[in-house]
DNA sequence: CTGAAAGCGCTTACAG
DNA sequence: CTGAAAGCGCTTACAG
């Protein structure tokens, strides 16, 4: 029999693209058995589910996605929702989420958006609609959105969210307990002395804007300070109104002796502005960011800032979103706490280090 | 008869799911028909394809793209093939792709890879061969890589390459011209009267490390200079071991009045290691980086480099992945040149502006 | 220019 | 624990 226990009869693929059918003639199974070794189900006999994993493997075969998705109505992309201006901040949490995705046959695609856009909710609807994601990750500040949360429980899609306060239930958030890191920086501020203390934050539109003030407040208070009005400031998150909000305090008849900023971006922005005036830090004015970006390490003098393990956060999310309510309830609460990185843009008030 | 023109007889879709047979029912026409209509296939009477269109667009159908990925035996996925190490080039080349995906019903999906894993083109090979991407993208460095390109074309896998040299087709290929670059760099620093000048060039992996250099040494030649040995250094394209190169060249007995480095990354580094020996920029040594990325125009004093629109390139490469040859020949030579951006991290060696 | 049949490679629902 | 039938929502190949 020349060749004929090669591909015999049901073949249909020339191309040496295997399939179930395959599978299933060549373990002496249906197909559905193949269906259920693939799909893990306890339904199958120990020695069949053997015979079947070794003719699978033996053959190279791997199930064909596009197939799996119409037969399954839910595709295996898991996507990424996000809106955060800042490039370090969306690629660590990509590298986190494809970290947790590893192996797992799923896919990361992309949707940023734009919630001043009118059109956000209608396109993030056909996108889930139409790509029927096993999942989305929403991270800040589309992640504390209402209304798309609701959107997606409307077209009954997975997701998880990454924010900084407690938006949904436990399964369904990652929290970065923003205000913890807000209260680390006014402590250390408050600590080497300063009294007279600045706060740049972010948009109000950000919760994470909104817990790190309160932290910044809560640890200030610690110290019997309060944040005072005239050395608040509300900033973009960007470059250009760290500049411009830092140049305002820095020129007041009565300047704060030190900032905090509600990101990295904004505190290089207060670097400029320092320099621009000619003033020194830390000599003149202590600085510190938050986020602890690449960009910290990078400007003169190193920055001191709060670092929050963002490629973690990510992965974690990942694994909540893939694992659902079952991780969860094993894993238990997952904290990412803010840590504080002392560098050399603070120091103390009379001069010492 | 009441309601009984809304979904009679053959719709099963009870959650409102609108499918092609619906359209086909609805338009009376074959489901056939419905599908030449959203292939835009000639072969449909005008007046028939507006009837189609027109129920399609009141029943607010879109096709199915999983039956539409089994059915093609093709997804509607474009992979982004990458490792670079600048997360802002990353985002920026993901944005222009993103942008021209917009309404083509293509997702766009990661795949970060490793050039020194033993792994990468196997998978490679089971990424494009399991999901059946439309086309991938590859960028530099991954994107020189003959052999990632030889399997593609062994898969039957569409893709275009972002190189700084010819490596492939003119519709397989958007080039970035490094070599120009490197040369304005050069030109810049020789009018300005530098003689003794230095250049970090990126991983000899990189082909537009050594393109850079190559356009920066024929720019020098054009003042009557030569890249000295002793002022060439190989860096990773690193902040680090911008820094450590940079100290290497300041520490030298005779040390350069001007640094030309392969990257901002490493540019910055150099920042460092200039004000670590108490030099100043550009006062005592002028500094130029290569991608104009946010960074130079965040350090102190504002960098002179190179741009090359990253988010342009990266929606060229899409169009052109999606276009093919047709749309390559119709748009002819594609055109990235880099461009010069003067700011304060050089000045002309008398201490003139 | 149009359509009826078969098929893409899986899973669901139903039987046994 | 296992399987035969039907179906997911499209397109291909073939007829007309």
């Amino acid at each position: 029999m020349p060749n004929g226990t090669e591909k015999p009869g049901l073949t249909r693929s020339v191309e040496g693209k295997v399939t179930i059918n395959d599978i299933a003639r060549l373990a002496n199974v249906s197909k559905k058995t193949v269906s259920r070794v693939i799909n893990n189900s306890p339904l199958v006999r120990e020695d069949t589910r053997r015979r079947v994993q070794a003719v699978i493997k033996r053959s190279g075969f791997t199930p064909d996605p596009r197939a799996r998705a119409l037969a399954f109505r839910r595709s295996f992309l898991v996507g990424m929702i996000y809106d955060n201006p800042s490039p370090q901040y969306v690629v660590n949490m990509q590298r986190g989420i494809l970290d947790a995705l590893e192996d797992t046959g799923h896919l990361l695609v992309l949707q940023p958006c734009d919630r001043s856009n009118p059109d956000l909710l209608d396109q993030i609807r056909a996108f889930v609609r139409e790509q029927k994601p096993k999942g989305v990750i929403l991270t800040p500040s589309i992640s504390e959105d209402e209304e798309v949360a609701e959107i997606l429980r409307q077209e009954d899609c997975p997701y998880v969210r990454i924010a900084s306060v407690a938006v949904d239930d436990s399964d369904k958030l990652v929290r970065t307990h923003d205000h913890d890191g807000g209260r680390e920086a006014a402590r250390h501020l408050a600590s080497l002395g300063h009294t007279r203390i600045a706060h740049v934050h972010g948009p109000e539109l950000f919760r994470s804007a909104h817990e790190r003030r309160r932290g910044f407040e809560e640890g200030l208070a610690e110290f019997g300070l309060t944040l005072l009005p005239e050395l608040t400031r509300e900033g973009a998150y960007t470059f250009d109104t760290g500049v411009e909000c830092a140049r305002e305090l820095l020129s007041l008849d009565n300047p704060p002796t030190a900032i905090f900023l509600g990101n990295d971006e904004m505190a290089v922005g207060a670097y400029h502005a320092a320099r621009a005036q000619g003033l020194r830090i830390p000599e003149d004015i202590s600085v510190v960011g938050y986020d602890d970006t690449p960009m910290a390490s990078r400007v003169w003098p190193l920055m001191t800032t709060v670092r929050i393990a963002i490629r973690d956060l990510g992965g974690e999310a990942t694994r909540l979103l893939l694992g659902g309510r079952e991780y969860a309830d094993a894993k238990g609460e997952v904290d990412f706490s803010p840590e504080l990185i002392v560098r050399a843009s603070t120091r103390s008030l009379n001069g010492a280090a």
